[in-house]
RNA sequence: GCGUAGGUGGCAGAGCGGUCAAUUGCAUCAGACUGUAAAUCUGACGCCCUAUGGGCUACGGGGGUUCAAAUCCCUCCCUACGCA
């Protein structure tokens, strides 16, 4: 059997999970969650995990793996979702990569090779309380070639470069490496007004379904208002209105606003990738990936990234 | 009805004679993206143009003072709080 996998991308509320579902059934595939709050245990509501019963059977991989007290990153993903690819294929099955986490899948359908510097939390709130100007002249000494190329207002990316060029000396280039294994990358693109829609009955129903309860549940479990900020706005303004900082309108409005910004972030983000197929109803989305399991391997991966990456 | 405080761009809210098409925040639109990616960051944002420049219309309505007004004066309309 061929090594191919398939991609299903788009942002929010555009029935992602679904959709994978009913794919795996299709071409007996397994489905891998390529979403960066997912992986969190206890964030279900709010990060619109799927359902046991949803799931249908069909494995997932990549779900529920960690603790919301631990930080995970793209490198913990990518080691996560490399095993479950070769596991899905040593068990005669075809991967399905589902997600809205464009950095995730990019990390496995590019099989991106980060530089193997672990975060030093440390030293980033160190940095953290220079300027960017201080911090990009850090760089420039460190590596100018990085320096050259970086956002320099942008913190979070100094730090990280800083944080690698102290260690070994300077910034890799990104190295994009040909996996070994093809991918059909499938998209889903609504129009914008029926997305609005989507995200504002999901929105609501997340609410409905108790989304207060499990910030509540988080709080209570030990994590602080800071942590659970940084799930999201699904859990931050809940966790704002458990405050009293703010009225459950404003909690609704804020979301519903965040969210679909959030959604336009993820189109950007999946913009640039020319390889992505387009659709926006089911039906299209399984003939392409028919036609796609039909078609003899034709690893081009050089090609590709040369495409993506303009 | 008297008193006071106000009416500024989609909203909030600065400015209180020239350097103001108007600080800033939010929203909106576009974009970036090398271990927090949910994050972080950038740009645009009155209208029009032959666009690192030019023109037009703007700070509740009308009138006035001034070389010059969002900024001062008069008047009208409206809002909030206070007193009746």
């Amino acid at each position: 059997m061929s090594r191919k996998t398939i991609v299903i991308l788009g942002p929010t509320a555009s029935g992602k999970s679904a959709l994978a579902v009913k794919i795996a059934k299709k071409i007996n595939g397994e489905i891998i969650s390529a979403d960066s709050r997912q992986v969190y245990k206890g964030l279900n509501i709010g990060t619109g995990k799927i359902t046991k019963k949803e799931m249908g059977g069909i494995p997932h991989y990549c779900l529920d793996i960690v603790s919301p007290k631990k930080i995970f990153t793209v490198a913990d993903f990518k080691k996560c979702a490399d095993e479950a690819i070769e596991k899905i294929f040593a068990r005669n099955k075809t991967p399905i990569i589902v997600g809205g986490t464009g950095l995730y899948i990019q990390a496995i359908v590019d099989n991106i090779v980060l530089p193997e510097v672990k975060p030093d939390w440390k030293l980033r709130k160190e940095l953290e309380k220079k300027t960017t100007e201080e911090m990009f002249a850090m760089l420039k000494k460190l590596d100018s070639e990085r320096a050259k190329k970086i956002d320099r207002k942008n913190p979070r990316r100094l730090i990280r470069a800083i944080e690698i060029a102290k260690i070994i000396g300077k910034v890799p280039n990104l190295d994009i490496q040909c996996p070994s294994w093809e991918a059909l990358q499938v998209g889903i693109k609504l129009p914008d007004e029926i997305l609005k829609e989507n995200i504002e009955k999901r929105i609501k129903k997340m609410l409905k379904n108790g989304l207060i309860a499990e910030t509540k549940k988080l709080k209570n479990s030990g994590l602080s208002w800071k942590r659970i900020y940084e799930f999201g706005f699904e859990y931050k303004y809940p966790a704002m209105f458990l405050q009293n900082k703010i009225s459950k309108d404003d909690m609704l409005s804020k979301m519903l606003i965040e969210n679909w910004q959030y959604a336009k972030r993820q189109m950007t983000w999946f913009k640039r990738d020319k390889r992505i197929k387009w659709i926006s109803k089911e039906k299209q989305a399984e003939k392409l990936i028919k036609y796609f399991l039909k078609q003899n391997p034709q690893l081009s991966c050089f090609d590709n990234t040369k495409l993506y990456l303009v």
